[in-house]
DNA sequence: AGTATGATGGACT
DNA sequence: GTCCATCATACTA
């Protein structure tokens, strides 16, 4: 089970977004280890996609990890509250990143809980077990994931993926992405992936 | 089930 | 001042 090196990330968004289907994140934090498996994607690729951050070569502070080597961060602040976490993929020069929209935990379901709803998990309600991690927003609160881990290198530090179980057969099933009305043609792009009949993704 | 609405602040023009 | 790669809650049915 072996941590994903650079290589892994230096290829199109597209294929990162699919291959990360079934990849676990993992976060090391103060001796407790938070595990989820990766069950929703979404690709932002190149300068021609609207949808992006980056459109048309936009190079601001913000997205300038982007434009780096791949493998690393990019978290981002939305809507006055939550932060949303992006894997960089592609080249030097090469805009490209995956967002991970919803994880299916495996460890370390405590601490998630706590930092979710601030209440045991033997106390959660069927939904909030569920809401734990099924949206880009909650996953970040679960994994504690907020803009200090922007510009992490992912294949050096606390925060990394690694190989899922080899048994995990699955279909992918290919999707328009999320809240992007504004992105003209781009809004129907299916450049959403997310694992068939998994109960954490966020949009069916 | 679905639809609507408000929260809340940083990035950018 | 405007725009968000969202979410929780409050409705209607």
């Amino acid at each position: 089970m072996g941590k994903l090196h650079r290589d892994f990330y230096n290829r199109d968004a597209l294929t990162v977004g699919k291959e990360l289907l079934g990849k676990v994140l993992v976060h090391e934090a103060d001796g407790i280890t938070l595990a989820a498996k990766i069950v929703e994607t979404e690709a932002y690729s190149g300068f021609e996609d609207k949808a992006a951050h980056f459109y048309g070569g936009k190079r601001t502070p913000r997205v300038e990890v982007i434009y780096g080597e791949p493998g690393f961060s990019y978290v981002y602040f939305i809507y006055g509250m939550y932060n949303c976490f992006n894997v960089v993929a592609g080249g030097k020069n090469d805009p490209q990143a995956v967002l991970i929209r919803a994880l299916e935990p495996l460890e370390g379901l405590q601490q998630m809980a706590l930092n979710r709803f601030s209440k045991p998990y033997g106390e959660l309600v069927k939904r909030e077990i569920i809401g734990l991690t099924n949206g880009p927003g909650k996953l970040c609160k679960a994994f504690g994931i907020d803009k200090s881990f922007y510009g992490e290198d992912l294949c050096e530090s606390r925060l990394y993926l690694e190989d899922g179980e080899q048994d995990a057969a699955f279909q992918i099933v290919t999707a328009k992405r999320v809240g992007i009305d504004y992105a003209e043609e781009a809004k129907d792009f299916p450049w959403r992936f997310y694992i068939k009949d998994n109960r954490y993704v966020s949009v069916k």
